[in-house]
DNA sequence: CGAATTTATTGACGTACTTCATTTTTTACT
DNA sequence: AGTAAAAAATGAAGTACGTCAATAAATTCG
């Protein structure tokens, strides 16, 4: 078994690769903790990394010119995280990244992402799928943007998301959904007061 | 030159064929002519094609309950319409789409693009990077729509794609920058008042 | 464990945007 | 060209959600 045998199981979900293939994919990436509140990305650097996380949580913001933040992403375990434009497109990040907990990721660089890629087509396969995952989840988000309310958008985000819900806190969920964290916390206790 | 060199011309862009590669690519294709307010996606049937435009104009939207409909992508020369989440994922559509003038699109099969990307890295390579700048273009489309106000909105999509605005209906655009046709109407006429 | 800090709650008030109904303008069709 | 149909404009009234300010509750950390 490999060192970073998590990234290796979840490759595996998606590509069946020989030992000796998991172990060239895993040894691209480098485990590295992060404590809570610690920032991995920071908006005007190029980002130079993909993130895969082992343990903990992450939330990824941009903050307005009237200093307003708003989520653009959660991720826990088994989740990817980065500024995903910067990353991609390898121009200045505009987002910051930030640790909720004390967690543990494994990186992975754009160089060596681009060497995989390029040198076997099941790792091309793997970040192909990956990619589309990631388009479709967008989409997603978007159609519930468009088409539901506050509280149906919160909704709809405990009924997929209940893992997240718990760990995240209040005004981090609310700027994710697009709204305040004053009417999110109207919306839960006008729930709690029905029961 | 191939048949369908306007995808051969394309597809070059992000990755260099042979001209033997570029023939079999371009043959998975099939140009079927669309007539305005034709629909090529219907809800509730999964998604056979990714389509490419040739010429002409699509839109791609939702319908809820309440009959609201929510405009989720426009297509011209040189881009992709479907209902992504239906055919990457091979489940019964949501959408519609449909053209908006009269158009021809280059139309691939879900089972034709899964052989050619098992057949031939380089294929493989290229509906990555397609995939990849789909999830940049949406995940653009979600800071915008979390972070700025209707005009904000209006005034970026007209700064980012001014042949678009000229070309689709009004109503449609307002549901595709979630708002409502009365209110970018008013929008407009206070500017062009300001004049 | 207790003080400091961060996060959530609550109320009163404000506004960006919607809704609905009607009229005007533009587009499509024979 | 002329009529029907679709799209856009306009006004008046309503509402979902935001803002601001103050308090309460939960969390962090020495």
């Amino acid at each position: 078994m490999t060192i970073n045998n998590k990234i290796v199981e979840y490759i595996n979900r998606s590509v069946n690769l020989t030992d000796q293939e998991a172990d060239v994919f895993s040894a691209a990436f480098r485990e590295v903790k992060i404590k809570k509140r610690q920032f991995i990305v920071q908006p005007n650097f190029v980002v130079k990394s993909r993130n895969f996380v082992t343990e903990g949580s992450f939330r990824a913001y941009v903050v307005d010119d009237k200093g307003q933040d708003s989520t653009i992403a959660f991720a826990i375990e088994d989740w990817w995280i980065t500024d995903y434009n910067s990353y991609i497109l390898q121009k200045p990040a505009t987002m910051f990244v930030v640790a909720l907990e004390d967690s543990v990721i494994l990186e992975i660089s754009y160089e060596k992402e681009q060497a995989l890629k390029q040198q076997n087509h099941k790792f091309e396969t793997f970040f192909r799928i990956r990619a589309e995952r990631t388009a479709a989840f967008m989409q997603q988000r978007i159609i519930s943007n468009l088409t539901l309310s506050a509280e149906e958008r919160y909704e709809n985000f405990i009924d997929r998301y209940p893992q997240i819900v718990q760990r995240v806190p209040q005004y981090a969920l609310a700027s994710y959904l697009g709204m305040t964290t004053e009417f999110l916390s109207r919306i839960r206790n006008k729930k709690t007061a029905k029961k």
